[in-house]
DNA sequence: GTCTATAATAGGATAGAC
DNA sequence: GTCTATCCTATTATAGAC
């Protein structure tokens, strides 16, 4: 393992600038979160890494672009690790349960990032705001449509798919602002029972905990 | 009507102190809600106001206290006007719906201070935060004990108040960042439509429209 | 109650050595 | 890739005249 081949060891320069590049989107959705966006100083985020200040500029151009790889982290990844969920075989009530607990077990896994891309949206760059925005949007879009769709089946008794669309997404992104573990109260619970709350209760659909054949 | 009684003309001077103070507040409340409170100087406010940023200084200590004033608005008028709501006769379906339907109205007529409520938490001081919190933490505990009445007495079929009281409030609270009333979606059929999600659909109550007679 | 003028500090960002 | 040193500007807040 000399270093005849520098292709065994591929990337390793590139490997380390993306690790403290995620370092630093890491460490300033943390301060973000506590703090607030622009109460935050570049040298605070490079205090939390264990740079100086100016070393920040070396990875992102300014504050707003690291604001921006916050935002994306919690915009995008719902859209490509939950979306798909949308697509998969099932009824839209199996189809949506399944949105469902991905969505809020990403909320969770990415707690901090949401509490900064819920609330600091506003401080983005015109252009980063539409793009997030866009994002956003879609996801909302994808879940009326499935909604829609388990109305067309029978399945949803809901009068109207934007409107339920809207309380659904809400109150399931409203999770990030108040959930800690406790003794009672701990993740998988919530995901059933918002699981319950939405697809059965909401939308009126007679069963949907786990995958089962199309009604006769 | 001369000056013989000071009486008659009486906090003429205090009250346009007062409304002085209400316009400050109300213009910091939308280039906050904008821009975010940290993103905004006091001279942005003073010049939303038509005065110099040194005069907000005779009104209020700092941008903070402005700031606080803001969240006040939106944590204490809820308490003061939706509360009794819950204490009125009726049932407890009669009683949330009653609350819900209070809820979206303030949550409308307040949009502006509520999306600054909502958001800029962090930013006020560690005294003011407990402050606006315990007030926030009063309204969420007494959404809760409506819902336990409710479970109690039979109307409501969900299984955990804690996690129904969470999902109600979320979801009613998400309004303020999305609507915005157009052709097809007016704050009357919001409202309407969001009674019945969280009423009679996600708690399991009958009906609850209407004031009525309890079961025989 | 509002003004002008200014203090005192901190902010984001850059230049250039290593 | 990180450092030191620094520029330039904006900020909150105060002092004191009117």
């Amino acid at each position: 393992m000399g270093e005849a081949d520098g292709a065994a060891v591929p990337m390793t320069r590139g490997a380390r600038t993306r690790q403290r590049r995620e370092e630093i989107v890491a460490a300033a959705a943390r301060t973000f979160a506590e703090q607030g966006y622009a109460a935050v100083g570049m040298r605070e985020i490079a205090d939390a890494v264990g740079v100086r200040g100016a070393s920040l500029y070396h990875h992102f151009a300014s504050k707003e672009e690291i604001l921006y790889a916050v935002c994306l982290t919690v915009t995008r990844e719902p859209n490509e690790e939950n979306l798909p969920l949308l697509d998969a075989a099932g009824t839209p009530s199996q189809r949506l349960a399944a949105l469902v607990d991905g969505h809020l077990r990403h909320l969770h896994r990415r707690r901090t990032e949401h509490v900064v891309g819920l609330h600091e949206l506003a401080a983005l760059t015109p252009g980063h705001r539409t793009e997030i925005d866009g994002y956003r949007r879609y996801y909302q879009r994808r879940v009326r449509d499935v909604i829609t769709a388990g109305m067309r089946s029978g399945e949803f008794t809901v009068p109207d798919a934007r409107l339920a669309a809207f309380a659904v997404l809400d109150m399931l992104n409203g999770l990030s602002n108040w959930f800690r573990p406790d003794r009672d109260l701990d993740l998988d619970a919530v995901v059933s029972g918002y699981v319950d709350l939405v697809v059965v209760r909401m939308l009126g659909a007679a069963h949907c905990a786990s995958p089962q054949a199309p009604r006769p």
